[in-house]
DNA sequence: GAGGAAATATTTGTATACCTTTCTAGCGGA
DNA sequence: TCCGCTAGAAAGGTATACAAATATTTCCTC
């Protein structure tokens, strides 16, 4: 039930490719916000500061590339991209229609271990959250309500919809959280949001599990003028 | 508008990078069935016969990867991707979703430059059709198709979805050939429902126009088990 | 002739060298 | 001071060399 990332469980040994290692490492960088909107990256610096040649790096920032996470032109030193509020709200948009869609499909195929898996995603993240509190809670919710969405999207099986949704419409989470309401308005709802999906694919309701997930995406989805005054006036 | 295939044009513009030649020569060999299923991809033996070296011809694979027109595996020769009947199915489902949301977007934003090159290009299918019959139109017909429904995707003014329609959701002509209705079937009801969606557009009705997009897609999504009984014998 | 292990040939992964283009610092003139 | 220009430096693009792994052939045993 623990089982993470070992999908073939057979030897972990693996040897990661130096482009998986490069492209991990810098797309964590960008995701965790240790990297912002305009950082450049350098290939050499990269290489050097992630131990492989320039070769692989060039990969990794292709495939970044791709995914809209990094901005290249060519012969034009890459910059991690900006997320406008306008990228916010799109990208938050197509994660609603393609992710409600996903969330029908999967309410009427998805497996008792994975509702299983589900019920106890939700759980930990219940319990960190009255343990930890609001912020330092974070880090960890992050992770799994990451692994929440990615059981439904891989239960909806359909593999082209699951990789669209893992890889073209991600969002750094500093600029999420920017653009978001803050923390402590949307973590209950959030709670409960997930509670009714999960009950949504129980009862394998596909109206109602597509509906929730819209609802429980919809609310996070930042809106141009209206609600934003919460924003703090530093910075 | 865009003057694509400017190949050593005349003007010193731009000369495109070997790895835009490599990806562009490829694609199009896959796409055009130049290259069929399970064909292998030798890195040495692209290079020679497009004229660069090996770098470019990784990088153009691992892009045509990423957009599941090839099969790549560490240390393993590349194929090009099979296209299973579900595959083709799963395909067009999430087209209709996106190009109707696409098409809902763009009839409140087209601009009437746009509208009239839908217009036109319309009227060169329907002409070419007329003159050059069920098969010989064909090769341009997919061209002009193509540009059709790409230009719908750019007045939808989200370059995430426009990507992901352009990049993600590609299918090689010779497989929809392969699963969808006979052309002699579809030509004709294909220009009717173009012509249905210039009007919902022109009228500017985003309900209409989605709907008319989506009635459009799925009449040519393949099913499992109904339509194919036309497919001749010779298998 | 079949099966399988070792030897050989291919093929991909990575590092490095070299070329082309962009970036930048410094200079000179208005 | 502020442009504009121009080398020199820096960075990305491509080709090539070499290492690691796979694919194929050879050859032995039965």
């Amino acid at each position: 039930m623990t089982n993470e990332t070992t999908r073939d469980g057979v030897k972990d040994g693996a040897t990661q490719s130096a482009v998986e290692t490069a492209y991990h490492r810098i797309r964590h960088l960008i995701l965790t916000g240790e990297m912002r909107s305009g950082d450049k990256l350098l290939e050499n610096q990269l290489a050097a500061a992630i131990g492989v040649s320039r070769t692989p790096i060039r990969e990794a920032l292709n495939r970044l590339n791709a995914e809209g996470l990094v901005v290249l032109e060519r012969y034009r030193r890459g910059i991690v991209a900006d997320f406008s509020l306008d990228d916010a709200i799109e990208i938050f948009r197509l994660r609603a229609i393609l992710e409600g869609h996903a969330t029908s499909r999967a309410a009427s195929r998805i497996s008792e271990a994975d509702l299983q898996r589900l019920q106890e995603l939700e759980r930990v993240m219940e319990t960190q959250f009255e343990e930890l509190g609001w912020n330092e809670h974070l880090e960890g919710f992050d992770k799994l309500n990451a692994e929440f969405h990615a059981v439904i999207a891989a239960a909806a099986e359909s593999p082209r919809l699951e990789k669209i949704l893992a890889s073209s419409l991600e969002l750094p989470a500093s600029i999420f959280n920017r653009y978001s309401e803050p923390v402590e308005v949307r973590t209950r709802r959030t709670h409960a949001q997930h509670r009714e999906i999960l009950a949504a694919l129980r009862a394998r309701n596909p109206e109602w599990a597509q509906a929730a997930m819209n609802a429980h995406l919809f609310s996070l989805l930042p809106t141009a003028s209206g609600s934003l005054e919460h924003e703090d006036g530093a910075k």
